[in-house]
Formats: structure tokens, C-alpha cells, sequence
DNA sequence: GGGACGCTTCGGCCCGCGCCGAACCGAGGG
DNA sequence: CCCTCGGTTCGGCGCGGGCCGAAGCGTCCC
């Protein structure tokens, strides 16, 4: 019978179609856990309201969460679930964003050079990397993405240790929300993610997903003339 | 505000947040148009609850509805909703089936040898295409999918003519969900998929997606072994 | 023109659920 | 041990929305 199919449909998007619970994955989309309290004051509800949607949620198999001590710490619980955000957020229907302010203008252009998705890099900046690593012959794409022999042993100078996990693919391309175009995901692509922000090569920004670009970056072998670009004030 | 973009995604994910309405999304990725009163039946409601929930998928963009004297015509309103709908059915949660009955696990048994998505050809039989024409140089992975010019040949000598939308790709991978491996989709998976139909070379299998195959689908250039295995009766 | 038919509009019912404040619970910290 | 603080449970409120039957509207066909 394909109407139960439809019932287990439904009931997954019923945990999206609350705007509370949506802003609360959007949020988490940066990959990182937060704790309850941060996102009740992130989605303006109040503790208890966002206690019931975080057990809603992970109950449902979209977030995982962590306790520790008295802290109640959620997170995406798999790339799986990020990448479907991400495409899900691409397609609803962006309204003509008219009437934007300039402080909403600059977080945007933010947003499109660098930025965070899910666990790994994306925007201008994510293009820049996949397209150098492409060039460089780190990357191949004969046949479905690969890392290339040249690529294990780059990483491994640049000291980057991937950690692969159950089942989850060492390269993978996502489409990128603002440039249309694919980027680096995967086990790979979360290592550099975090190998960047750990040299401080690239900050968080707080309050979103945008990413601030140093001069360093050049370190991961980026063109200096990108890397000026992405780095450069606004 | 990221809230706003929450609210978005909430109101998207509405749409599909009731059962009668993910029934009716989940009915239509059989790629044709449908009528109010044959949805409202497969739904099990009656017709002045579907034709508000139509208005609702349609307004919301998720439908396109074309009237013919008195009878209201829907689908999807496009391959990449079509697309979206499918990666979610796929990630929603597939409960353990267990006691399933005969006629379940033989209806079960035909969706994955060969049926449509959305209007390509999938299963089994989708993934027999698009390994054949891989191995015959009708298809390229070098940078990404494409058709080589030995494809455009080989669709020509079939007769097989291409509708080339407005920015449709030519040929597109789309992940199979009984499979875990890429098929064809794009204007040439489509057109694939109805010629085959219009040959009497596949048959739809009322009341669902699956498709019973024919042994004259070798026409297709498909190995004689697998049309065999996949025109088996059960 | 008249009847059959596909679809829509209207009114009304009722259930589900998102929200909060108040109270409660348990982990830390001095 | 008591206070603070993050989180949860409970009771209750109000609204949104999914459903139907009855009635209405336009199309098609005889």
C-alpha cells in the first residue's frame, strides 16, 4: 500500500514544518553541537518549548545529542541528514529578498565566500579548494569523485589526519547553495575543514556559518591571488 | 535573521507534512498527471479535501495543474522537486518491514527489478542502462556525466528523439533507491523511459511504479542474460 | 435544453500541537 | 550544605488545519 508510505513521508517532514525546529536544524547545519539553552535563545522560545522539539527531533532519528553533566548537547545526527538539509533549504522557495539592509547585505556576501556546510568548507572558498586540488591532480574524476595516490600523500604532509568512519565516503562532491557548482564533502573534505579552523587559517564568525579568510590559507597550496580576494574586507 | 530562513523551510516541509498530501507527491513520482478524483480515491478521502490540498501544492509550487474542459490535471512541477522527493522518501524512516505477506514481498520484488522514477527508468533495470551505455562509449564520466557523440549516434539510429528543456540537462545521475548506485535521468533518461513504453518493451504494473519488462526490450542493446533474469516471472 | 459529471466553495466540527509559567529535578560549585 | 543553573515535567490555553456533507458551478454529451 503506498498510503503508509506516504504516513512515514509525512510524519518526517512534520518534524521540519514547525518554524522552531526548522530554524534549529538550519542552526546546526554549521556542524557543530549546541547546547538546549543556546537554541531556545536562537529560535526566541523558552526552555521548556525547546526541550519538547529537541526530544521531537531526536526521537526522530534527525538530531543525536550528547549529555554531559548537566549540559544537553545536539547535533545533526549524520551527514546524511545535513546534506538533505542543505538541499532542502536550497530549493524552498527563496523569496526576492527586496527592501535588505547593508549590515544584512555584508553578511550575505559573507555567507557566499566562505562558509561552512555541515562539516566541511563551501561557498567561493570550497569552489577554490575543489578546483586547486582538481588541478593539482589530488582529485579524479573518471569515475565518480577519487582521491588520487598524490592526494593521500598531501594530506599526509600537510599533517591532516582523515578520519574515515562506518560506511562514510573519503571524497564526496555537494552542490553548492551559493555558486551552483560542486564542492568537497566527505571524510576529506570535513579533515581540511577542521585542520583550517584549527591553524586558524579561517574563523567562524560568530552567529551563522559564515567563515573569515587570513592570508595563511595559502598554506593549503590556494592561488594567492584567491586567497587575497577571500580575505580581503569588504 | 536565520529565523526567517527556518520559516521557510517550515513552510515548505508542511507541505508534505500530511499524509494525505505525501501520499498524493508519492503517487505522482510515477512521473504522469493526475486527476482530482483519482487522487482523492487512491488517498481515501473525499474530493473537496483533495481539491484543497491541490490548491495547497500548487500554490505552494510544489504541483503544476493543467485544466481540460472539466477535469483538473497535476504533477510534479519539476525534475528537481521530483528529484528532492525521492532522496526524502528514501532517508524517511524505512521501519523494519517484518510479517510482510506474499503479495507485499512479490510487489516489493518488482519495484526493485524495474520501475520508474519520475519519468526514468530505475531498479535493476535502470542500473542495466546505464552500465550498458557506460561500456558501449554512449556515456562519459571523465568530468562529470555526459553524452558522447557516439550516444547522440546510437539515440538517432534508434529513433529516439531528445526534448531539451529550458536549462534540463542532457543526461543527469540520479541515486537509486533499491540500488545505492547512480541511473540515468536528464532529457535522455526521460526519453529513454518513454520510448520503451511506447514500444510495448516495458509495461506499466497498475496501481504503483514498478514495471514489468518484455523480452523485446533487447533492443535496447541491453545483454540477453539480463533482460532474461529481469522478464522472469517471480 | 436537460442531465450527468468533475470539481469547488462554504460552514461547521474537532483534534492536534505549539506555546507558556510554575514547579520540579539533578549536577556543580563554593 | 545551600545556592545557582541547565534542563524537564505538568497543566492549561488557543489556534490552525484536516475532514466532511451539502450545495453550487461550469463542461460535456445526448
Amino acid at each position: 500500500m503506498t498510503t503508509t508510505e506516504g504516513q512515514e513521508l509525512a510524519a518526517w517532514a512534520r518534524m521540519l514544518a514547525d518554524g522552531t525546529r526548522a530554524t534549529v536544524c538550519l542552526a546546526l547545519l554549521d556542524g557543530r553541537a549546541w547546547t538546549a539553552t543556546e537554541l531556545a535563545a536562537l529560535a526566541g522560545v523558552s526552555r521548556p518549548t525547546i526541550s519538547e522539539h529537541l526530544n521531537l527531533l531526536v526521537e526522530g532519528g534527525l538530531l543525536s545529542e550528547v549529555r554531559q553533566g548537566r549540559h544537553r548537547y545536539v547535533e545533526l545526527a549524520n551527514p546524511e541528514t545535513a546534506h538533505l538539509l542543505e538541499s532542502l533549504s536550497a530549493l524552498a522557495p527563496r523569496r526576492t529578498e527586496v527592501a535588505t539592509s547593508l549590515k544584512s547585505a555584508s553578511r550575505r556576501d559573507a555567507f557566499a565566500r566562505a562558509r561552512t556546510c555541515y562539516d566541511h568548507l563551501a561557498g567561493r572558498l570550497g569552489i577554490a579548494v575543489i578546483d586547486t586540488m582538481t588541478e593539482r591532480g589530488l582529485l579524479d574524476w573518471t569515475d565518480g569523485l577519487a582521491l588520487t595516490p598524490d592526494g593521500t600523500r598531501w594530506l599526509e604532509e600537510l599533517g591532516i589526519a582523515v578520519k574515515t568512519g562506518r560506511g562514510r565516503p573519503l571524497v564526496r562532491s555537494c552542490l553548492d547553495v551559493t555558486e551552483r557548482r560542486p564542492h568537497l564533502a566527505g571524510a576529506v573534505g570535513s579533515a581540511l575543514c577542521t585542520h583550517a579552523i584549527d591553524q586558524g587559517w579561517v574563523r567562524r564568525i560568530p552567529g551563522g556559518r559564515a567563515l573569515k579568510v587570513t592570508g595563511s590559507l595559502t598554506a593549503l597550496g590556494l592561488p594567492v591571488g584567491v586567497v587575497r580576494e577571500l580575505a580581503s574586507r569588504v
